[in-house]
DNA sequence: TACTATACCATGATATCCCATATAATACCA
DNA sequence: TGGTATTATATGGGATATCATGGTATAGTA
């Protein structure tokens, strides 16, 4: 699982340490590295493992080649992606055209979310978490919610 | 698997370079290349590999005899297919009946969709994505993933 | 013979590998 | 508990191999 976060610095050839802590976390049996893409929210990038962008892959082909709907996603989704491998000190090489998407120059803030991770310019997370903490506190939404789910839900 | 996007250039004899990446997710257990075809929804060439090639077989082979639509759909996907072998450098020689179809002229972009890939002419790509990537934001496509992906498989 | 297609060889650019070092974290020992 | 040794980890740069691409040669074909 992925936890906290970590802020690395983003050398002139690209290249960034994966978090120590994060690497033990992915499942390295069918690929030695991460998928990243463009996230749909955040001007940030998401991270998961081969896995699971297998189950995602999976999920899409219907081995359909005439089916409307669901061509948009899959381009966007599959194509947007990337191999990173690990090299041997445990690095990826953010390809520049994510780089820029995320606004990542000199350091990159590696956030965990339990089951994938994303990637974020330092300062930019920095303005988005503490955005969120504050809307937590005037709304107290958090914990409506999570007693919503305990007990109205199934 | 078939991930991201490689534009790569295509000489006055139409070779082109399989994306090396590519090259390791193609099956060369029964034909050293790919099969390619014209696309249904794109003005794009659909590529894969023989043994995917033999499944979509299989199973056109196992829909009704007596279905017109389904035999149309198998002679042209079946009689329209062309088997490009690699050279020794890993690269394909594109048809020119299929270079016209694509409007490919000097680049063409391989696509990844996960089991399958296309090759599109550089620019159309780079104009589908932009629509598709829109339209996934407008209708917030990406959460049906996500829910799909959570309860839908077993 | 002319034309096409396939096999073979060459090269430059780029990305990957490998080694070196600093710093932080941990273990070890008094 | 305090201090030192040892390991792990992040970071930097240079060497190496891979890969895309161009060209030439050979074989097949009409």
């Amino acid at each position: 699982m992925f936890l906290s976060q970590y802020t690395y610095k983003v050398d002139n050839k690209g290249r960034v340490s994966v978090p120590a802590d994060f690497r033990i976390s992915i499942n390295t049996k069918f690929f030695n590295g991460i998928i990243a893409f463009r996230s749909y929210k955040f001007t940030a990038i998401e991270g998961l493992d081969f896995e699971k962008m297998k189950k995602i892959a999976d999920s899409l082909d219907d081995l359909d080649f005439f089916s409307e709907s669901k061509n948009d996603i899959t381009t966007s989704i599959l194509s947007d992606s990337y191999k990173l491998p690990f090299d041997s000190e445990g690095r990826i090489c953010l390809p520049n055209e994510l780089l820029k998407f995320a606004n990542i120059k000199n350091q990159a803030t590696f956030v965990g979310r339990g089951s994938s991770f994303q990637i974020w310019n330092p300062v930019a997370f920095k303005n988005y978490l503490q955005k969120a903490r504050s809307n937590i506190k005037k709304k107290k939404l958090s914990l409506i919610i999570k007693n919503r789910n305990n007990d109205g839900k199934k």
